[in-house]
DNA sequence: TAACTAATTTAGGTACGACTAAAATATTTT
DNA sequence: AAAATATTTTAGTCGTACCTAAATTAGTTA
């Protein structure tokens, strides 16, 4: 029941259906999987019967997925390699923000719970990696953070960033030339009604960014 | 040609065939690829066909298969990421020198040349992996090792363990227990006949190890 | 609520990489 | 050199993970 060996295929799915669910709580379409993965419709419905009979997803006629605790579990180690891999590829590599995600995404598979311990150990047990995002530990435990996104701060009050959700390289080239990174102290100066965009007050001068790059950069309140 | 992208098995194949070819020179049997790999020879006959189509091996029916110029590079390529693994595992991870193998067979597979350029780098750009096999570079170049075993000495002779074939624990045991690493000096003291064990002098002390054990342990003559 | 649309599932098919059983070829022994 | 044995190949299957096309169900709109 715990153990059990799942193909690259299953665990890609798992994932997804949990990234999907909101931390498990969520119903799952198949349509929404079909669009992450890129995968026909028809396919990811195969999988999701392979996955019901395994006991990872509950799965109800027409109506959608939601994924067991067991699921959850799984889900959340390949989670936990996948973003200790970065963190490796980021500190120890020299791989650039916007180039780690592709890499981890083959090295999340290769299944040994000693190289996976090793390298947590290696990396001095990290709590979040490159983009922010926090490293689920051994049994699984996560520090869920806020929600926060550097647009819903009314004017005048602060923030740090603490996550950046894409990780495009057209953003990151943004990012890099705004100098924004995690631990960044942003402020929010204004908001523009015409287009969304926002003012923000950032290493010492005010620049203006549209919504959509307002809402991946998430943030703590100061 | 040069960069056509391969599955996990058709990389094992080749590497197996590289492997059992002596660096390229002999065919190799349709049955020992069998053996080595576990699988059944009719299997083996169909990959045969695939990769004689992709001119990564030269195959004649009933006789066997040399492996050609490109698929010497492929499996180069492979060798070296399964030993900067192996590195990486034994100074970096501290894995065993028995647990390092198993691991390096999953990650060698991981494709990205980015990654392996930046391991190498990050490990100092090793020649020999924890057993002492030398490691390709980018280039496809390797300093071929001798092949002399401590058994090949003449009584009074020395040498310097240079590469260990074996990976078992049994194996790695007895080395630890003899002191027995890469670098250690040995000098051939006798040989007996009776059953083809040897005595030799290491450490400041005189033991006798069986045949098998001496043709496992590879040196460079002093 | 009936009709339309969108989402989901079923049915049937494909490539890959394995398998077994049987046929073909090579090698060894008598 | 013929017979026996071993190796290799062919032929036919199977599970995985995908696909397309068609049928079914759910949700929305007239």
């Amino acid at each position: 029941m715990t153990n059990l060996i799942l193909s690259k295929s299953e665990e890609n799915y798992l994932k997804s259906i949990y990234n999907l669910s909101d931390s498990g709580s969520k119903l799952v379409t198949t349509n929404s999987i079909s669009k992450i993965l890129n995968i026909e419709p028809a396919s990811v419905t195969d999988m999701i019967k392979k996955l019901s009979k395994k006991n990872l997803i509950y799965h109800q006629k027409y109506k959608g997925s939601k994924i067991s605790k067991n699921g959850i579990k799984i889900a959340l180690q390949i989670i936990r390699k996948h973003r200790l891999w970065e963190v490796f590829l980021y500190e120890k590599l020299n791989f650039k923000w916007d180039e780690i995600h592709e890499v981890a995404e083959e090295l999340e598979h290769v299944s040994s719970d000693q190289l996976i311990d090793n390298l947590d150990k290696y990396l001095k047990y990290p709590k979040i990696d490159p983009h922010g995002d926090p490293i689920p530990n051994k049994l699984g435990e996560i520090d869920f953070v806020d929600k926060i996104s550097i647009s819903d701060l009314n004017i005048g009050q602060k923030g740090i960033v603490s996550r950046i959700i894409n990780e495009d390289e057209e953003f990151f080239n943004l990012l890099n030339k705004l100098k924004i990174e995690i631990g960044t102290e942003v402020k929010l100066i204004d908001k523009i009604e015409y287009d969304s965009s926002i003012e923000i007050f950032i290493n010492n001068r005010s620049v203006i960014i549209s919504k959509v790059v307002a809402e991946n950069i998430k943030i703590t309140k100061v």
